[in-house]
DNA sequence: GACTTATATAAGCCTCCTGTTACGCTAACG
DNA sequence: CGTTAGCGTAACAGGAGGCTTATATAAGTC
């Protein structure tokens, strides 16, 4: 199953969110949701399998963690889709940093007058 | 249907990226897939009824616009549940800051070649 | 070794999504 | 008007996804 539709299902966003707190078990994981066990284990093999987590057997448990790499992909998309855009202040400030970091001279027509405590 | 299995199709994906160029009629969007255009239409009116598209009637065609308004929603959930790699603006003016103070020469070599011990 | 705990998998059922063909509606045109 | 073009919707078949119950595997406990 591809990472959107991994992402489709409510219970697996939310099971995402749960991971990103920290590696959980699945009886945890599982305890947060009305459905049956049988149920999570199946979101979470859906979520391994898009490289969503990853699973690290701990004795007798089973700890499961985010892996969000693949959500880069999804991330692109989303910018590659989103209509022409004022860039974002966070986008505004990676052009900033990459001009600084290449020595340019800001006095061209950065022109924000941000000229506060040196 | 929501944003999210609106998204977990291919095809009404590749729609979106068709429309974003611009409006475009059902019928200039259905030719460019294999499948049938009533199968278009489906995929049209789901993409509509999540709010991610808009029909406007012009004579006897159906032009059809990107409402990228939803797809915030998706972003937010992105930042949310994305791992601390990505700092905030405000994270990141403050390293800005603290580098520039500490008089770091952004001409030394922009390139790879971080081999400057210090 | 028997029992409990934690988890995954299989089988079965049901629902919903997706595609097709057939049909209806509105706009343009002679 | 009658005809054609463009789109949408209805009805139907095929298939995939999701949940539950039942079963299997592995680790810990006595």
């Amino acid at each position: 199953m591809s990472v959107w539709e991994a992402l489709a299902d409510p219970v697996r966003r939310e099971i995402l969110t749960v991971l990103r707190e920290g590696g959980a078990t699945a009886g945890s994981i599982a305890s947060r949701f009305a459905i049956s066990r049988p149920a999570v284990s199946r979101h979470l093999r859906v979520l391994r399998e898009a490289g969503l987590a990853s699973s690290e057997a701990r004795g007798q448990e089973r700890v499961y963690h985010l892996v969000g790499a693949p959500l880069t992909e999804v991330d692109a998309w989303l910018r590659r889709v989103t209509p022409a855009r004022r860039p974002s202040p966070a986008e505004r400030l990676d052009a900033l940093e990459t001009e600084l970091r290449r020595g340019r001279r800001a006095n061209e027509e950065v022109g924000d007058g941000h000229r506060s405590t040196g």
